[in-house]
DNA sequence: CCTACCGATCGGTAGG
DNA sequence: CCTACCGATCGGTAGG
């Protein structure tokens, strides 16, 4: 027998745990899709076999919905914060959008696997997610009326100005690269300016 | 033996062929991916087996490429002929939003597979896309930068900008209804001028 | 257009 | 953490 030696010290070896198998499925979901991934794929990229991956999970949905959930969640507790205490219509949009942006040039992968595969996500958590969506495009459509009412914003199709807004912060996580000449705090001022000018920002 | 005489009409029963194979796996990529779709769904859809698809179709992968391609390549022309002959080039900025977002209104599941199951076509053809699509939002990025030069629109940073203002559009694939409170031109032409604002419109 | 069938691979379990 | 293995399903072919 190999002396094999029990120390507290384990031998300096990458280990694999619950946060590394979701970080390497964030990685090929993004890719190539959650359908288009097979778990021998993620066990691969981990290198074990596929089998042990259910030492660290219990099935490949639950990976994808604990991602889709987690991030929905996350992004309207950036806008709760972001419009917290701001009283200036312009400045609330601005934070917003700016919010949004930002996640998504700084959770690329997140914001990906969110916009392809929420369709995949079984229920109940696929009405939650979409609930939580619908909640936030109704928030941005609400400050675009509430400046349009105040003179501050022109732009009377508040529905679908809040809509483009919103989707032009979600290309960023297509092309943004950290890098890349821009950061991604630049990224997101700029793309906040666009979101007022969208408002019709007098 | 049944009476099957045949005759020149057919009885009045839909006829499958590659058009209608092709219809299928539109609506069937578009709701559920290419790797989330299986081929005896799109035959059961058809109303036949498995089998039989492969007497309108040679594989899987031609009916993803075939989609992705031509689509591809109408954007590309779509593109070319809005902005042929106009000069100004705002109205060139803005002829050029136009079609892409009425595009994204009127074919709502092609701008959803090429969107989301790009990465799943197979080579050359992928190349082939994603070199239209380079080059169109390059196109774009022109066109900003052009009217920046003329004093016309105020927006330094013309890629950005270029890729808010085509991924805007995509949007439109995402929440369009045919059957909505706007048509796909009021759509197109209220995008339209958001794309001019995001360019920085004096 | 069908039935019958192919090898490959899928997500997941048993049992250690 | 592994090997061995499960039933189901995949895209696709043979042959009529």
């Amino acid at each position: 027998m190999a002396s094999k030696v029990p120390i507290d010290q384990p031998e300096a070896k990458t280990t694999v745990n619950p946060a590394a198998v979701r970080e390497a499925a964030l990685t090929l979901f993004a890719e190539r899709g959650y359908h288009g991934t097979a778990l021998s794929q993620i066990a691969g990229v981990l290198g074990i076999r596929t089998p042990s991956l259910y030492n660290h999970m219990r099935a490949k949905q639950d990976l994808l919905r604990d991602i889709v959930s987690e991030t929905t969640e996350q992004v309207w507790a950036d806008y709760e914060q972001a419009v917290e205490g701001v009283d200036d219509v312009v400045e609330r949009l601005r934070r917003a959008a700016r919010v949004y942006a930002l996640r998504h040039a700084t959770h690329r992968r997140e914001a990906l696997i969110v916009n392809r595969d929420i369709a995949s996500v079984e229920e109940p958590a696929r009405s939650r997610v979409l609930e939580l969506r619908r909640r936030h495009a109704q928030a941005i459509k609400g400050l675009i009326d509430e400046g349009v009412r105040e003179g501050r914003f022109d732009e009377p199709e508040s529905t679908l100005a809040a809509f483009g807004i919103l989707e032009m912060c979600v290309s960023i996580a297509r092309w943004f690269r950290e890098d890349g000449p821009q950061s991604a705090e630049t990224v997101a001022d700029t793309y906040s300016t666009y979101a007022l000018r969208v408002a019709g920002l007098g």
